[in-house]
DNA sequence: TATAATAATGATAATAATAATCAAAATCAA
DNA sequence: TTGATTTTGATTATTATTATCATTATTATA
């Protein structure tokens, strides 16, 4: 099941480039859209291996660097030094909230924070790009 | 030059977890703290070699650990990979501005996205830990 | 459709940051 | 001062990621 917009933007993204499509870049999109967000690279090799076992670890990382590029993955730099990496198609921007037990993240999205972040850009003379904002605590589960 | 509290944190800490104190720990802290915010491990290693051409990189690492273990050290993921280390005792919470440009970092604190930031945590039902928030952009000299 | 040019693949080696190991040296409590 | 314990520096190991390269697959075009 692959969503047809994002195999769009990705095949038009490798026309462009005067790159090829094949079945593994197929299926690791695939995979990767209907996956779990926020996933590693290794779990994705693991998934992606059940399919095509033969396939290698480089693949899953030249892949991945290629869904980076034409939009479709964004990659998150994670506290405990892990990288993981979440769609991004279709979804706004939006930050996270992340239990420091279970792993869980949560999208949250703050309209008035993000104001404030313009703001403090604007403040520093600064030409914004982008920002990220994590907060890490304990969930409700693991809490009790 | 030697910040007598922050020394004796350290020494408080080492005496404590009944470890000892050495030349090359005093050497690191000293360094740590004479020099700029946010330095890296590697860049750490290059002072203190001149003074002690014999330490080891290992030295730095378990030192830096000490550091962060008692408080006077953050150690902060950059979105770019890089490990990058800074003063904690006498600084309050903050966070950064980046420029993507020179890498130039600015500490920043917004008393109301503190404030709406833990009413994210509460209503999510998360106990609260700590957060990250970094604002890349390019800065007023980069820009021109 | 066959071909030729080009790119992708998978296996493997390389790299870079950090951690583990271990014998020799330093520290410190008694 | 000594002896137990820790630290050090050199080195090796580990881990995530990237580069290399011969083989295979894709694709434009004749």
């Amino acid at each position: 099941m692959i969503r047809k917009n994002e195999e769009k933007i990705f095949e038009d993204y490798l026309a462009r480039e005067n790159l090829k499509h094949s079945e593994q870049r197929k299926e690791i999109l695939d995979v990767f859209l209907n996956t779990d967000k926020h996933i590693t690279a290794d779990e994705l090799y693991g998934i992606v291996r059940k399919k095509y076992p033969s396939i290698g670890y480089a693949t899953i990382y030249r892949t991945i660097r290629l869904l980076c590029e034409c939009g479709l993955c964004l990659e998150l730099k994670i506290d405990d030094g892990t990288t993981r990496y979440e769609h991004l198609y279709g979804h706004r921007h939006h930050d996270h909230l992340i239990c420091v037990k279970c792993n869980r993240f949560v999208e949250v999205v703050d309209p008035d924070i993000e104001r404030l972040q313009e703001k403090l850009f604007k403040r520093f003379g600064f030409a914004p790009q982008r920002h990220r904002m994590e907060l890490y605590g304990i969930c409700k589960k693991c809490k009790k």
